[in-house]
DNA sequence: GCCGTTTTCGGCCCGACTGTTTTCAGTCG
């Protein structure tokens, strides 16, 4: 599944973080950081890449492409393997626990040889910090309860849970007197699939009865900081920091405090170019120290010279650039999405009849909707030709008490191990489209799916390919797949690729999304909804086809109708 | 170690909070 870019892009961070442990120069340190970031998001496959053109790579020049050529070719980086001999990966580990980075690592390692969390916490029980240089009672307290932390919590949930928490939060804090606004900020803003802690900020003249508010929160087990302006509480499922700024600060904070931290560097380094300096209090001239912009974020990219970008593109993954150039892409929205292509009825797994569904899809507004419920070879649906039939007449007899939205009937298709599909051709030919997943033998090898995934775009009845890696977000792995090649299929047959905007699969995942966006793929934005709330997931996948770069020509259903009927009949 | 509409050398993002350091370093975001 690995392509080689992360590969490398994780001994990069991997060579970054044993330069800060061993007390290297911070300055290469963050080269190497942003090399390695570089190296992952690059759209082209680095194998075939020779150094001159590895040096093309932003962020990367002779030094770090020679490593990277030494590795490609002999699959060793011979620096790194020096520095590992120095420090134990297990000194590295130690950086993963909060409030432990990479100056005390190294302390901890040559003072008292402590190589790992376990040999940590053992340290601290038996007394053997005592005397430490910079290790004092709180210090021990603290590393305790960080490992505590590290082995219980520690992992990023997916988007759901996490907006879920944090639009409650935000509606309890926006609620307080003398709150003037609210958001929530960080990675959530940003739509990223998994989120590893929530940002809220607040603007208000006095910070200490939002702060008060935030830390009574049923929700909070426990308070990890608390300042004038900034504090982070703890809830069973993630940490929630708030912050709390002035009204006219709200648009340097929010930039500010949206990330991502690799975005915020690029934007000051370009404030500090035209002698501004850029910070949540605002853009500053430096020689007259004078507050420039701060109210509006767009106020904060114009004194930058650069638009207002949008934050799912906020990565430091080009976004700089396209912008400074006015190319940054027409993003697709949820306010563009016209209809849903993938939803299911209680006539399979879905908790809901077809009526309410529809009805349900009426209500967002849409101008078509597709039902499509699950095909036979997914046995214990129990679907049958007949079941099939009997549900198309239900959908034409529906079509009159819906004058504004088309009813569209489909199928999802089972895509078996060879890349066959339920039913002959003489069947499919009656749906209106056919959407066509992997549900099962998730583990085969990588030619193997890879020519499953090819045979069934070549099935000219299956229009898109639904959720394309079969990933569910903490519980089951991406397939491993060739996907150029199966991108290179969609393209010569076109097939469109799904989005699936359950929060939990969030599929394709936007990297991959944006790889097959270079192809000049279609996508189609579906809920796969099992019940009438996971028709609002929408935005989920919306906020994914974003980080993925989409412009809604490139979704089918943001089309109207009419476009959309010519593309399903072709 | 990378990079260049001030620079091929000399810069390299900014601020809050904590703990222990009697004046500031480390960590985090």
């Amino acid at each position: 599944m690995e392509r080689l870019n992360d590969e490398v892009a994780d001994l990069l961070q991997e060579y970054a973080d044993l330069i800060a442990i061993t007390g290297g120069d911070a300055f290469k340190v963050r080269v190497y950081e942003k090399a390695a970031r570089s190296v992952g998001g690059y759209s082209q496959d680095i194998s075939g890449l020779d150094e001159r053109a590895l040096r093309g790579i932003p962020n990367v020049g002779a030094s770090i492409a020679a490593k990277i050529d030494e590795y490609v070719h002999t699959r060793a980086i011979h620096q790194l393997e020096e520095l590992r001999a120095r420090v134990p990966a297990g000194v590295r580990q130690l950086t993963t626990v909060p409030t432990l980075g990479p100056k005390k690592a190294m302390v901890l390692y040559q003072e008292r040889g402590i190589d790992s969390v376990e040999s940590l916490e053992r340290a601290i029980h038996a007394g053997e910090l005592q005397g430490l240089h910079g290790f004092g009672a709180k210090t021990e307290e603290n590393l305790l309860h960080g490992i505590q932390v590290l082995s219980k919590a520690g992992r990023r949930v997916h988007i759901g849970l996490a907006m879920g928490l944090a639009e409650d939060i935000v509606a309890r804090l926006a609620a307080v007197p003398g709150c003037d606004r609210c958001a929530y900020a960080g990675s959530l803003r940003r739509m990223k699939d998994t989120i590893g802690d929530i940002d809220v900020l607040a603007a208000g003249d006095d910070s200490a009865p939002l702060m008060a508010a935030f830390t009574s929160l049923s929700c909070v087990t426990e308070v990890i900081a608390r300042g004038e302006t900034k504090c982070s509480v703890r809830t069973p499922t993630l940490q929630v920091d708030l912050r709390v700024v002035a009204r006219d600060s709200w648009g340097a904070a929010l930039q500010y405090f949206t990330g991502s931290k690799a975005h915020n560097i690029r934007t000051r380094e370009i404030a500090v170019h035209r002698k501004l300096k850029l910070s949540e209090y605002g853009v500053f001239d430096v020689t007259s120290g004078d507050l420039i912009a701060s109210a509006r974020e767009e106020d904060v990219y114009e004194m930058l010279g650069l638009p207002w970008i949008p934050p799912p593109l906020r990565e430091d993954s080009g976004e700089i650039e396209a912008a400074m150039l006015g190319e940054l892409p027409d993003l697709v929205t949820s306010a563009g999405i016209r209809g849903d292509l993938h939803i299911h009825t209680d006539l399979t797994d879905g908790l809901a009849s077809l009526e309410e569904m529809v009805a349900a899809a009426s209500a967002l507004g849409y101008a078509y909707v597709a039902v499509t419920d699950h095909a036979p070879n997914l046995y214990m649906q129990r679907m049958t030709d007949a079941k099939a039939l009997d549900q198309r007449g239900q959908v034409r007899r529906l079509r009159d008490a819906y004058p504004g939205m088309a009813l569209l009937h489909g199928a999802e298709l089972n895509i078996g191990p060879d890349g066959d599909v339920d039913w002959p051709p003489e069947f499919l030919a009656g749906f209106d489209l056919c959407v066509a997943s992997v549900h099962s033998h998730f583990t085969q090898s990588r030619a193997e799916m890879t020519r499953r995934l090819v045979r069934a775009c070549e099935n000219p009845y299956v229009t898109i390919i639904g959720h394309p890696t079969g990933r569910v977000i903490g519980r089951r792995e991406p397939v491993d797949a060739d996907w150029e090649e199966v991108f290179r299929a969609c393209a010569r047959t076109g097939t469109a690729l799904e989005i699936d905007a359950f929060p939990d699969r969030l599929d394709l995942p936007a990297g991959l999304a944006r790889r097959a966006r270079d192809h000049g793929l279609l996508f189609s934005i579906a809920s796969d909804a099992h019940a009438v709330p996971h028709l609002a997931g929408m935005r989920y996948g919306v906020g994914t086809a974003q980080r993925a770069w989409l412009d809604p020509d490139h979704v089918i259903n943001t089309w109207p109708l009419p476009r959309l009927l010519e593309f399903l009949r072709r």
